[in-house]
DNA sequence: TGAATAGTGTCTCTCAGACAATATAAC
DNA sequence: GTTATATTGTCTGAGAGACACTATTCA
């Protein structure tokens, strides 16, 4: 660390992830200024150099900012990576750093300032680019890292649970997983499975219909994983 | 992606891990000059401005660009992840962009411009810190995700190899997985496992001894993964 | 009534861990 | 010869995948 430093625009830019109708989505929203006019992306702001009344922005707290101010959302966030090659901003030079968010279905997006529309859209068991691949920037490649970031973290932690409201049912657990690996899972293996791994689930005095609902345990990573195959 | 983009100094520091000695190792600079004069860090610069001619500094050229000219080495590096905390670095808001390289033993490095002298620091299997706890920045936590990250990649990648020469025998391999794991493995499951994942390990017509050599394969990924426990 | 969902049970195969055994090179 | 390393083999138990079966709720 010396030598002479340049000085770049740091963008942050936040991958939503949420399953809806049995399905995966991802949150985007469409510019009303330029560059990319009329064209959709990941919601994102520039780090602000002054926040909270103290000279800059921590990252997560940028993250967060983007998608309560683009899309009226509020979730936790969690580092992706970072994004900084020649041309990924017809502009300028700038770096962008990426988040990824796990969601309950929060409802419809609202759109903020600088955007004219926001909405999740469907991510698509298709080769290669899931459907993503109409994206300004370099928000194609960032999303589908996004998403595969998604389906390992579903083998060896406890995200899954981020995904469904406080009570849940083992099927609902099971409909996340699938929606997610964009396969099916036999059901009695699952539960089986589900239910030998302390501090995943745990369950509650209630039923639903005559499915026993559970809350999400303590426990964060999962041993043995669940494996999704291949 | 939008507001008003405060300007900050990128900087790009580098965990470079290797295995001397049956022991894991990473490399570190002392520092000559301010701040932190004589204290020990990760090699880093800041992302150029200008570079090759071009506009901006690709970051996994300036990540190894610190290794080459504040320690004489090189090799391949990976995305670690970023920091941008408030108050990492004592002059002005700096975001860093870590990386991690995994190298052979590629001998003793040579400190360059800014550093007064370069080793290759053992990481012992203590409590928490590792006995890395003396870094300036913040470059312990870095550090710290670093390792963790090479001992988590060995379970489900072929990177063990990236810390061997070319031809290495299967005893070898071993000891990359103790040094990094901190723990010993029974031989007689290990070299059974390593046989039988296909594209991991090419035998070559070749023994040093009476050990059989091999070389890397063409896989990336292992499938089952070796587990490392816990 | 029938279909979808919730949940249990069973069988087989693979693989991991523990550990024994053997063979050969190096000192 | 003795020791360390290289390599193969054997046994056991846990867990994954395939699949059958039952019970209950909801349309």
């Amino acid at each position: 660390m010396s030598d002479y430093p340049g000085l770049v625009a740091l963008a942050v830019d936040v991958v939503t992830l949420t399953v809806r109708d049995d399905k995966l989505h991802i949150l985007l929203v469409q510019r009303s200024i330029d560059p990319f006019v009329g064209q959709w992306t990941l919601p994102g702001v520039f780090l602000a150099k002054k926040w909270m009344g103290k000279e800059w922005e921590e990252l997560t707290d940028a993250a967060e900012r983007a998608l309560e101010s683009k899309a009226g959302l509020v979730a936790h966030v969690e580092q992706l990576g970072t994004y900084g090659s020649r041309g990924r901003d017809p502009r300028n030079h700038v770096v962008s750093v990426a988040y990824i968010a796990f969601a309950p279905d929060l409802g419809d997006p609202t759109p903020g300032p600088h955007v004219s529309d926001a909405k999740w859209e469907p991510v698509a068991a298709l080769e290669g680019g899931w459907g993503l691949e109409g994206l300004a920037f370099d928000h194609n490649a960032i999303a589908l890292d996004g998403v595969i970031r998604a389906q390992n973290k579903l083998e060896y932690t406890t995200l899954a649970t981020r995904f469904l409201p406080e009570e849940f049912t083992i099927g609902d657990l099971q409909k996340v997983y699938e929606a997610v690996w964009m396969r099916e899972i036999d059901s009695g293996n699952f539960y089986r499975k589900v239910k030998q791994t302390k501090g995943f689930i745990v369950p509650i005095n209630e039923r639903r219909g005559r499915a026993q609902l559970y809350v999400a345990g303590e426990a964060t990573m999962l041993y043995p994983p669940i494996r999704k195959g291949d």
